[in-house]
RNA sequence: UGGCCCAUGGUGUAACUGGCAACACGUCUGUUUUUGGUAUAGAAGAGUCUAGGUUCGAGCCCUAGUGGGCCAACCA
């Protein structure tokens, strides 16, 4: 079966519409271009999976290029880490590029456009350019240094080269406008002084270009069709154009393609924060582990906290591509990994909250090893063997002294089968001197075929082995952490985003490898983290199962404090206003219906109700329709005229639509 | 005293050149089940920000308004 056609986005359709407007397949080609500054986030990957993924739509290269242009911030660390990420998620590039590569290129246009007066030497300091740029309502200023001689420019720009001015006493500047409404147009900086030593270039310069001049020729020396990227690069757009204009007149045959700068919405998560600098400074605070907690939203983290590429790569195809703004729920990152891991994970036991419970009528000494499926989704998974003893360890939350019929699970004199083993009823407990039980009783039954509702997870406590767990809990408090004006996100972080549990594993799981995945079952998905070893096993949770029995008793405790009414009845007058929404876009035949039903509901409805539709907006003929309907069974059930119904009566039968007007004249 | 971008169920994205607003997540109901998971069947929820205009017909085109975002780093 062939793929159905599934709608483009925006992106998507400017570039079919370029190939059909003769652009050759073969001129496609992205890039991803980070700065080598940070880690990548889930933000991110979004960047990625649009370019990479049109890569693979249309076979087309894709480069990897670090926008390595400030030497002050950036390290080699983070290229390893960034090219680690991106195999990971399973893209390849075509060429692993930098802009420092492009320096010389660069440079040799900079003198060019010197020399036709498109560039000029500035010798004032930041605070002064930053005041003669004016402010976004207001133009900017010339520099006194706007018109020096191209000999002199020429002359200063060497020298800036050459290291023979200090940090922050010249710049190159584009000779634009000052005035133009766009701040980015108003002789942005070219190149600023900088003694520094890059990771790559070393101590070759000194001077080192700006993001706006580096970025579009480092695509234009790619040949990239297509340059994509976030929306806050919006209005470089048109400094990215004017240099191309610029350097394209110096190159046309070297590089003859032009390309095209196309911007979309970043991806936002709730609950979390996607600033690199934000999230170094989480780093660099402590406040988590490194830049791969599991609880950061970086690539690394998330592949630490069990995420898989697959579910990620799934997500962000799922989120879509757009310019509005958004904020993507995290429950669809959550279900995008439980759906992949439900598929691959293999099932264990454990026990997180352990309370003990013996089986009296179960020998003392006997052991059994019962068969257990490792995978009920996959056919191929097979099976393994689990222990079972006289005393095992359930979850404390599986049982109750004493508990309604929805409580499907152990209760005293209640049933209940223990997943892969028998059926089990509570006979009595233990208890301490304070209350606490400590111990639960039961006896069982070797009949399991017999149909219980509840089914429990447990593990035999002779044969269980301890290990750490360790429990996740989103890191700020806050929906949107860094978007209040007044207030640091820092301030939003969850004190309890981390809980360590000593939990007790079925002993299969003596061997499990990190990184490994498993469903610890009816708790959820689990990793085995890079911190475990041979002696002491470490799991990170990666994310829960669905669980409709928390909701359940949250809606029971709303209930209980509340009081809230049951879901009410729909009112008449709200389902005459629905199916007068329609009511001009139906066939004959149905509004015959629908005007049949609505003068059925119309004895429902209050004179009060109806009054505010009189309101209603010219456009919504349909709803105009259906109000005057009931108006008129209103009026033939002893309903008087008054001055707001010979308005809206009269303004319907002004009305060019022909329903409207009919039904007003039967009035 | 500006410029640019955006506005569709709770959330995200569709709707090709105008034709009964669709899909996914979430929510709610059944059914199945040795996971209160999965699967499966279904439901609720939108006059497409507002007001006008063009049109036989507007989410889509036009005008004005409203609301939100971005732009004043020798960051990217």
């Amino acid at each position: 079966m062939s793929e159905e056609a599934k709608s483009l986005n925006f992106i998507e359709h400017i570039i079919e519409e370029d190939l059909r407007n003769g652009m050759p397949k073969n001129h496609l080609r992205f890039r991803f271009p980070p700065e080598p500054n940070g880690y990548l986030h889930i933000g991110h990957t979004k960047a990625i999976g649009i370019s990479f993924g049109l890569g693979e739509k249309y076979n087309a290269p894709v480069n990897l290029r670090f926008d390595d242009t400030n030497p002050t911030k950036e390290e080699q660390e983070y290229v390893d880490a960034i090219k680690h990420d991106i195999s990971w998620l399973g893209y390849k590039w075509e060429n692993e590029l930098y802009s420092s590569d492009y320096f010389q290129q660069l440079y040799d246009w900079a003198i060019l456009m010197i020399k036709d007066g498109k560039a000029y030497v500035d010798s004032q300091s930041s605070e002064a350019i930053a005041e003669q740029k004016g402010t976004p309502t207001q133009v900017g200023t010339n520099s006194p240094f706007r018109n020096r001689s191209t000999q002199e420019n020429l002359d200063l720009f060497e020298r800036m080269k050459n290291g023979e001015f200090e940090s922050g006493t010249h710049v190159l500047r584009a000779k634009i406008d000052m005035e133009d409404p766009n701040m980015l147009m108003r002789d942005p900086i070219m190149y600023r002084v900088m003694h520094a030593h890059h990771h790559r270039t070393g101590n070759d310069w000194c001077i080192y270009p700006m993001y706006d001049w580096t970025h579009g020729e480092s695509d234009y020396i790619e040949q990239i069709s297509h340059s994509l990227c976030s929306l806050e690069f919006k209005p470089h757009r048109k400094l990215y154009d004017w240099f191309k204009e610029q350097v394209h007149d110096y190159s046309v045959d070297e590089y003859p393609l032009i390309p095209k700068q196309r911007e979309f919405a970043r991806l936002n998560l709730s609950y979390t924060i996607m600033s690199k600098r934000k999230l170094l400074k989480l780093v660099e605070d402590g406040v988590i582990s490194g830049w791969d907690d599991p609880r950061m939203p970086t690539i690394s983290g998330l592949r630490r906290r069990g995420y898989t590429p697959n579910s990620i790569r799934k997500f962000i195809k799922k989120v879509g591509v757009a310019k509005r703004e958004n904020v993507i729920d995290v429950s669809l990152l959550e279900f995008c990994i439980r759906e992949d891991l439900n598929k691959t994970a293999p099932r264990v036991m454990a026990v997180l909250d352990p309370i003990k419970l013996v089986i009296t009528n179960y020998p003392e000494n006997k052991e059994e090893w019962l068969v257990a499926e490792n995978n009920p989704e996959d056919d191929n998974a097979g099976t393994r063997q689990v222990p079972f003893s006289r005393e095992i360890y359930i979850e404390k939350d599986d049982f109750k002294e004493e508990a309604g019929n929805k409580f499907f699970r152990l209760k005293l004199g209640g049933e209940v089968r223990l997943k892969n083993a028998y059926i089990i009823k509570a006979e009595n407990v233990v208890k301490d001197v304070n209350g606490n039980i400590t111990e639960i009783h039961c006896t069982y039954s070797e009949d399991t075929t017999k149909k219980v509702k509840g089914t429990l997870h447990w593990v035999s406590i002779k044969h269980a082995i301890q290990a750490e767990v360790r429990e996740y809990d989103r890191l700020f408090m806050d929906e949107a952490p860094d978007s209040h004006p007044d207030k640091n996100f820092m301030e939003f972080i969850n004190p309890n985003s981390l809980k360590t549990i000593n939990a007790f594993v079925e002993p299969s799981l003596a061997d499990a490898k990190v990184g490994e995945r498993f469903q610890f079952q009816r708790l959820g998905y689990f990793n085995v983290d890079d911190d475990s070893t041979a002696n002491k096993l470490v799991f990170n949770k990666t994310v829960g199962l669905r669980d409709s029995w928390v909701k359940q008793k949250l809606k029971q405790n709303n209930t209980k404090n509340l009081q809230k009414p049951q879901q009410q009845q729909r009112k008449a007058i709200n389902v005459i206003q629905q199916l007068g929404k329609k009511y001009t876009n139906l066939p004959e035949e149905k509004q015959q219906k629908v005007k049949a039903e609505i003068q059925k509901l119309a004895k429902d409805v209050t004179y009060n109700e109806l009054e505010p539709l009189f309101g209603t907006a010219i456009k919504k003929a349909g709803t105009r329709i259906a109000t005057i309907i009931v108006l008129k069974v209103l009026l033939n059930n002893g309903l008087k005229h008054n001055d707001a119904i010979n308005e809206f009566v009269e303004k319907a039968l002004e009305d060019k639509n022909e329903l409207l007007v009919a039904e007003a004249r039967t009035i």
